[in-house]
DNA sequence: ACCTGAACACCGTTCAAGT
DNA sequence: ACCTGAACACCGTTCAAGT
């Protein structure tokens, strides 16, 4: 006979709060900053609860909206320019504030990509990239467009970077992209073969400059 | 007694290419075009094809690498543009084309953000824009890092895209955002208050063009 | 009214054991 | 050598039935 699984005794975990929306989603929170977004499921939530799944529907609608609370929840640590930053300058901070807090949380990106936040600090958010672009004289309309550009194309940079470095065997696994540019045959892809040695060229930090200064001049420059 | 479930007669059924990496992949397309790539899952393969799902990893390595296989079918279809087409707008008709081939399939489209293509008809895809590019007097670094750019800009527009229209219900549901950004109290959001009926204004299409046209520029600008 | 056990309808991938 | 049954280790969401 197979001896019987004792439960932990209560006092033995750490305290925990009475089940609610906030409980919820710190612990979520908690799980997704030590383990990952993956790991962050209904049943695992529930589990470190205390109950089933299906209460934890009381509190939230979907898993799609659990993703959205979990961003603004790290946006409230967004760092923000400091007031007398010129306003290029600060687009360029916050942006790249963003993209680093999402960096560290690739899957969390690929999901917000599809959300359409709607948090008070993702709002904050972009009212000061709005400020900013404004200040700098770009039009309304351009800045209106441009902004969800600029977020759209940082998130898009966080997601993409995601799997690869997330896999427990990332480090061991050939690009097979980056194979296959190396060794497309000049008759084939001339252009390809012209230009080969830039296309995996630049550091991150590099290539991410290039873009924003790209999406950035090219909205300012936008009548 | 329940009666025993007699099994269809393999006359009754569609003619079945014999098992192979290209009979696999026509039939994952077949299922993803007419279903949605949501309903193209291993099991659902395996039972298509009268098998189970180990013997899938015979032809292929993993669900990504079949993604990536698929994206090369619809590829295979991507209208170029016509020969004397001036550099800029064939840059465009092309990254149109790529754009409305995602369109139609945004999960496809959210698996190809993480996925690094590497497929032929993707390489002649990138080749293409690179021959325009260049062909336009940009520098060969800001071709090549600009492609990158355009491209995942028209992947990740064509994912955002996604859930939205094709969760059954998206015609009642409110977007939640939307809400958020129509009530944001000019106190605490005022920029958001200054250009608030251009932030939703625009058709898809008017949008799309200032996207890549200010990308575009941005990119041609560089030194 | 608020909460939840149990069920529904699934997943991708591995590996020992066939043939 | 090639293939696969069965298992491993899970999913999100719903809803009838509690309290």
């Amino acid at each position: 006979m197979s001896p019987r699984r004792v439960p932990v005794s209560r006092r033995d975990r750490p305290a925990k709060a009475a089940l609610s929306r906030k409980g919820l989603i710190s612990v979520a929170l908690q799980i997704m900053v030590d383990e990952g977004l993956e790991r962050v499921t209904m049943r695992r939530l529930a589990s470190e609860l205390d109950t089933g799944p299906a209460s934890l529907y009381v509190y939230i609608q979907s898993t799609a909206e659990l993703h959205g609370a979990l961003l603004d929840e790290l946006l409230f640590g967004l760092e923000l320019p400091r007031e007398e930053t010129a306003w290029r300058e600060a687009v360029m901070e916050l942006l790249s504030g963003y993209t680093r807090i999402l960096h560290r949380q690739p899957s969390l990106a690929r999901s917000v990509l599809t959300l359409r936040p709607s948090g008070p600090n993702y709002l904050r958010f972009v009212d000061l990239l709005l400020g900013y672009l404004l200040a700098g004289g770009v039009p309304v309309r351009s800045a209106a467009w441009g902004v969800d550009l600029l977020v759209q194309l940082a998130t898009a940079t966080a997601a993409e970077h995601g799997t690869r470095d997330e896999s427990p065997d990332a480090a061991g696994e050939v690009d097979l992209q980056e194979m296959a540019v190396r060794e497309a045959i000049p008759a084939e892809y001339p252009n390809i073969d012209r230009v080969r040695d830039e296309l995996f060229s630049g550091t991150g930090e590099e290539r991410h400059r290039f873009a924003f200064d790209a999406l950035l001049d090219g909205i300012a420059a936008r009548p």
